[in-house]
DNA sequence: TATTTTTTTTAGACAAATCTAAAACTTATA
DNA sequence: TATAAGTTTTAGATTTGTCTAAAAAAAATA
């Protein structure tokens, strides 16, 4: 059993790591964890010393494959709660981060794959990403952001990328949901905004800073 | 907020004290929580600064009003997910207490709200106490214990007392589980055990460590 | 390449929760 | 009521995870 906060570490490094394949800065891990660069030091040690990282001092770490499926199992656990939170507590999809970040770390193999039963062995949470089965296998993340579309192209919502609520809480606004259908018709090259026909709603213009966090596919 | 381990101590305390009416020792509350005494000093000097209990060295220590709403809540909470783990995710009786001892510390007063109408108010848990409300109000708990009982007396199960797999295992094994209806059919002075007609079962004989912990209603 | 800036690590400290051993206090007993 | 026995507290460590300040190393830049 690892801790809280090796858990959070691990998990915190294999997203900055772009799943566990490039090597991760101890400032960054400090940023994503809001902690000092100087606890990040430290615990990057404990977590080398239990072969969870490999790490050189100055050199940056990365995670192990022991650590991954540590990270992946954590996920699965987030992810899946998120799930329960909004089919069967009917939370909304920008409600349930912060009571899964402690749901996370429930130590219970049988708890998890009954929930995972009982919802049906769901593949994705209600932000899209998709959740990992119990050996810590994945699916891919699609990487095309709708930022990267053109005026004309046509595509539907698969995920969300950053899972802030005020990201979450603007898309409900705007009547962006997963699997929306969206056309872009216009770019405005000044500040990189778009203007979008959604299906079923009102046309938009949005920032390229929430375009950036619109994973799409492109139809 | 509270630590973890703060709500663990006021729980210990609540239950030790008779549901805040008596006066625990230091020596119990170790016992209970399986530290050495030494720790339960300290922790009762923290708790009794922020007015959780009520202390004076050296001759016990009583729960606060303060802390015993704080202890009532911990206890919903845990009552709450033995429920749905029961109900919800087929757990056993014998199978939830350890999982619900993780899930009583998650903080979200929206999940705890939303967990109880999605499992429908329930007002007792799977051993068969009382869930205390939000605002930290719980049924008395029936005090009659099965081997209060004479020969001839009928009666039906109201709850177990202690939440050991051990007694809850072996209470399934002959049949015993709440609401079953039974009668007293002979008390043995040699040991203090007890003959009964279980309704719908074969007849048995229990010692009295099983009887002093089944809490009953006579009939 | 020498210097400056940035990043990372180490040194030393602290709070929380625990421990063992010893001292202080209370209760039981001869 | 003196002494023994039991209980509780204090003293002093330890572990985990954190911090700030300073030193060391790497990267950027003049
Ligand atoms: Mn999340
Ligand atoms: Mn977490
Ligand atoms: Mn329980
Ligand atoms: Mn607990």
């Amino acid at each position: 059993m690892y801790s809280l906060s090796e858990e959070n570490y691990l998990k915190a490094i294999y997203h900055l790591s772009n799943n566990g394949e490039e090597s991760v800065n101890t400032n960054a891990i400090a940023e994503e964890m809001k902690t000092a660069p100087a606890s990040v030091s430290d615990m990057i040690r404990k977590l080398s010393k239990k072969k969870l990282v490999n790490y050189q001092k100055y050199r940056g770490v990365t995670i192990s494959s022991k650590g991954k499926y540590i990270a992946l199992n954590v996920i699965r656990k987030h992810r899946l709660w998120e799930v329960f939170l909004v089919e069967k507590l009917s939370f909304k999809w920008d409600e349930v981060h912060e009571v899964a970040e402690q749901l996370e770390h429930i130590q219970s193999n049988q708890l998890i794959e009954r929930l995972d039963e009982h919802l049906g062995f769901p593949k994705f949470d209600p932000h899209g990403d998709p959740i990992p089965n119990a050996n810590g296998e994945i699916a891919p993340i699609p990487t095309t952001t709708l930022s990267m579309l053109k005026p004309g192209d046509k595509c539907r919502v698969i995920c969300a990328k950053d899972s802030s609520s005020d990201l979450l809480v603007y898309l409900d606004k705007i009547k962006i949901s997963l699997g929306a259908r969206l056309e872009v018709t216009d770019f405005h090259a000044f500040d990189g905004s778009f203007s979008l026909e959604v299906e079923g709603a009102n046309p938009i213009t949005i920032s390229s800073k929430v375009t950036e966090n619109i994973i799409v596919e492109e139809l």
